[in-house]
RNA sequence: CGGGGUGUGGCGCAGUGGAAGCGCGCUCGGUUCGGGACCGAGAGGUCGUGGGUUCGAUCCCCACCACCCCGACCA
């Protein structure tokens, strides 16, 4: 291509919406533009970055043996009505109704339909198993897109459903997927961790994110510094202390006047924090049912709330309001177990951090007063659940190494969903001996739009984005730096036998000064650049740079296409010569 | 949905109760030519929308809309 007649609007100043890294340079560098909140249009060097996700993706699918089909994006909401996520996806569904009051929505992910597909013709065991993915706008009326590409209300995921006949077989689908996308990422040149994770509103048994590594990342993440244990915080767990035989003495009632906070009574107690513990409050929301618990977890420990919820089974839980607390008998910033026990009213947890047998210092339920020497299981009854938030420097579960914490983007994340979908939707089969089972499914995404952000979220620096070889919307770019008619020339050359042997290059045949297509092609983030000047080519050499790298190599004219194409292919790019 | 903020030329911003300006970008001419050059001449704006106050509103008041940030929520 050439750069002249490209259609790369590229901006000099931020756009003054544009906060995380990938959307300042999306914007400026010209790659997409934003038409509404979290609505955005690809311009052609955009579009070709996600072609080049989306091509990875579909060749490792292909490879994997799954199909490519595509779904709808508007969807009769008759489908949604049968798992009942008609009603559970709430705001999020973009809902409208055709000219006859027919009600729809835009596809924000399509179990249901695939299960549809599949239900219709599959009635056979050995019909099974069965792989299908596509490559399709999805839409989500989200709280709060955010981010450019990010976070956004229309967006494109790879989604691919597993159907087996058994859940032996299903773990067996999981994971060959699990192996095409490790193929994935790597060939996206994406550092990322594999994580354990909270499953959500999709209804799975087993699932794993596929977590890029990003300092924007919303998502946080710890990861074994020794073994491959890595899962987010949400459901991240750690060795759980030894208990201690130690005897303690009895409770003890101490005044700590006006203490409330952990800090203020550890320091007035001279006690470590570690030896105290705090009370948490919450409402928790069940199926059908709403009840209000205490949860206690160490006093230099934080609960995580996904944790909370799962351990307790619920829905979802909120912190509950002092007001609510008071109406329990509550009084906050005096929490303590002692003399409670689980009711209906009012449940009570301890985190297994506090399950040592050592003594601890609680709030004595009066103003003004705590207590000594709280034992968990001797003084006081509760639950013992895995509530808090693990972080830097914890005892991996598997090996006892080390944890580090880190911020990820969630790139993709797969599932067993079991028979979730196929048993509402009736999707059965005949096994083998003539009885009708529901298929086994399972289903992985890819947030094929958002991984253009994220890989410039991971790679790129002050004066632009850094490319990985393979999703570069261009592998170089040719800057003839003078206007002569030697070095245009060579340029256009050097341009043209890359072209013929496959080698994706851009020549910046501008009218402009080199300095303007240097911030240019670093803005644009091509990974090889090649410049052609007049002192060079004086000697029979042309420049090449990495973009990457601060170095600059001399290569002789003569070489440098060959010195090009093998530096592409080592970037994982195969390349096809044009006949 | 709660809290905060912003809407003025393509982008970034200033500004005034008498109706609009700067930088970048754009066009033309000239000088330049290895890290976003310089000189000169130009083009380009329903001041987010609607209503109100006023002789007169981009400015004051009210409502609405859009967008951004924090939180809730979420892939």
């Amino acid at each position: 291509m050439r750069y002249s007649s490209a259609f790369i609007p590229t901006l000099k100043e931020v756009p003054k919406d544009a906060t995380t890294p990938s959307h300042v340079l999306l914007l400026r560098g010209g790659f997409v533009r934003m038409v509404g909140a979290g609505i955005y249009e690809m311009l052609p060097l955009g579009l070709r970055v996600l072609r080049k996700i989306a091509d990875i993706v579909r060749e490792e699918m292909d490879r994997s043996g799954s199909q490519e089909v595509l779904m709808p994006a508007l969807l009769p909401a008759e489908y949604f009505r049968e798992t009942g996520r008609w009603d559970l996806y709430g705001d999020v569904l973009i809902r409208m109704k055709d000219r006859k009051g027919g009600e729809y929505h835009l596809g924000p992910t399509h179990e249901e339909i695939i299960t549809d597909m599949v239900r219709r013709d599959v009635k056979s065991y050995r019909q099974l198993p069965q792989s299908l993915y596509q490559v399709q706008m999805k839409f989500r009326d989200e709280p709060r897109p955010r981010a450019g590409l990010l976070r956004c209300r229309e967006f494109m995921m790879k989604d691919a459903y597993s159907f087996d006949v058994s859940e032996e077989k299903a773990f067996a689908s999981y994971g060959v997927m699990r192996e095409a996308y490790h193929r994935i990422f790597k060939r996206l040149g994406l550092e990322y961790r594999i994580v354990e994770a909270d499953s959500g509103a999709i209804g799975g048994k087993t699932s794993a994110e596929f977590q890029v590594l990003a300092q924007t990342g919303e998502d946080a993440i710890v990861a074994c510094t020794k073994c491959d244990y890595a899962a987010n915080v949400e459901v991240a767990t750690s060795t759980a202390p030894a208990k201690k035989t130690d005897a303690v003495g009895a409770m003890e009632k101490v005044a700590t006047p006006h203490k409330k906070t952990i800090e203020d009574v550890a320091t007035f107690l001279s006690v470590p924090q570690s030896q105290t513990m705090k009370a948490l409050f919450f409402r928790v929301i069940r199926k059908d049912s709403v009840s209000n618990a205490l949860v206690f977890v160490r006093g230099d420990h934080e609960a995580h709330e996904v944790k909370v919820a799962n351990a307790l089974g619920a829905r979802e839980v909120v912190m509950g309001t002092a007001d609510e607390a008071a109406k329990h008998g509550i009084v906050t910033g005096y929490i303590g177990p002692q003399g409670r026990a689980s009711s209906k009213d009012l449940e009570v947890y301890f985190d297994r951090s506090l399950d040592t047998g050592e003594g601890f210092v609680a709030g004595a339920n009066e103003e003004g007063f705590h207590t000594k020497n709280v034992v968990v299981g001797r003084d006081a009854s509760g639950t013992i659940v895995d509530v808090r938030t693990v972080g830097d420097g914890d005892a991996c579960p598997n090996c006892m190494g080390e944890l580090k914490s880190y911020r990820g983007i969630e790139g993709g994340h797969i599932f067993v969903l079991g028979t979730h979908y196929s048993a509402k939707m009736g999707c059965t089969f005949l096994d083998e001996e003539g009885n009708s089972k529901p298929i086994v499914m399972g289903c992985y995404g890819i947030g094929v739009s958002r991984l253009v952000a994220t890989a410039i979220e991971q790679n790129h620096d002050a004066d632009g984005i850094r490319w990985p070889m393979t999703i570069a919307p261009y592998q170089v770019i040719v800057v003839p730096a003078g206007k002569e008619d030697e070095i245009q020339a060579a340029a256009l050359d050097v341009y043209t036998k890359l072209g013929a042997l496959g080698v994706e290059a851009l020549l910046d045949d501008r009218d402009e000064r080199p300095g303007v297509k240097f911030k240019d092609a670093d803005l644009l983030g091509i990974p090889l650049r090649v410049v052609v000047g007049k002192k060079g080519l004086a000697e029979g050499k042309v420049e090449l740079k990495a973009r990457k790298d601060k170095d600059v190599s001399m290569v002789p004219v003569g070489e440098i296409v060959d010195k090009v194409a093998s530096l592409v292919r080592e970037g994982g790019v195969r390349l096809i010569p044009k006949s």
